[in-house]
DNA sequence: TAGGTCATGTAATAGGTTACATGATTGC
DNA sequence: GCAATCATGTAACCTATTACATGACCTA
């Protein structure tokens, strides 16, 4: 499962809690991925039973307590085995290509209300990508002094980048086609 | 469920079986979603029980007998509300970039080699859109003359081919990135 | 004779989302 | 007074995948 071992992923830089961990998903991944904390406190448990965390509750008076984890040497190895398997593309599951494909039963004015719609979502994507989301990421390189790591972080948001301008030239694109030819 | 609305909208241009309805997703819209006959089946039944499919046996000698569905007014109805509803955009979930995102916990090398892995694989999908799926979504057009609907068909497999090569150059600008900075 | 096509399904499992449950502190 | 933050979880539900089950006919 891809989720525990993004989680490793995050313990291998340090100790957390599952809710600290959420954060991080929140801060640095959620641009192609995303997990609920009802989703991590279970992996969590799972992964120490496993052997590849270990826990320890951290007590405090005001607050409820803490359960922070720290990834164990087999961890570690289970984490870079992973890295390195070889794997297949993500199967694609686009509910809004199906709209397209049948776009012919509606009128061409509400399918054009659609891919405008969509094409309105795309550039708010895209924005928060070159905007909020570069930052925080430049930052955290910043407060974390780890640029190796950057390097890498900072690939995954260009992929993301270069994605949404696709999905935005291709909206571009078919408004024009469906303008001319429909 | 969009899985039910692809349905319907295959059943609009005309009644088919559940096994037939497999072969159009997996010759029409596999480069977008897909589905088992394994859902397909009960999907049918919820359909018909909620009234917006109807269905009738046909009885066969030496095969199985065959379960032929056909859209309702009420179908037709729902398919077209589902159709203009507005729809966010679907959520990203990229097992790959995690890979890349903790890239750093491997050597140089071996990120390498899975990007050169990941290229292949796009490439070969880019491919099959361009050659086979392209081809047979053309037949299509011509066997059932549906030139209208013919629009909209090639726009969902140009937006593949748009993604497929946004993959594909940034793959080359992360290598490219790779071998210069780590 | 082994695998593919036609044709239907059920059951088990996995993964993710949403709702529910608790409870103190802090800021508007 | 109301929402957000910190911090943990469980339970129900939805969707999708994989395995299992049947069975005849046709082709290599």
């Amino acid at each position: 499962m891809s989720l525990k071992h993004a989680l490793m992923g995050f313990l291998n830089y340090g100790d957390m809690t599952g809710y600290d961990l959420k954060q991080c998903f929140d801060q640095s991944i959620q641009h192609f991925w995303n997990a609920n904390l009802s989703q991590i406190y279970p992996a969590l448990s799972q992964l120490e039973e496993d052997g590849l965390l270990t826990m320890k509750v951290e007590y405090q008076e005001d607050r409820p307590n803490r359960k922070v984890y720290k990834i164990t040497d087999a961890g570690r190895e289970e984490l870079k085995r992973w890295l390195r398997e070889p794997m297949d593309l993500s199967p694609i599951r686009l509910a809004f290509l199906i709209k397209v494909f049948f776009g012919s039963s509606l009128g061409k004015e509400e399918i054009l209300a659609q891919l405008h719609d969509n094409m309105k979502l795309h550039q708010e994507r895209l924005a928060t990508y070159m905007g909020p989301v570069k930052e925080v990421l430049q930052q955290n390189i910043e407060t974390t002094g780890l640029e190796r790591e950057g390097l890498y972080w900072g690939l995954t948001l260009e992929a993301g980048i270069k994605t949404e301008r696709a999905w935005i030239e291709w909206l571009e694109e078919a408004i024009k086609k469906i303008e001319a030819r429909d």
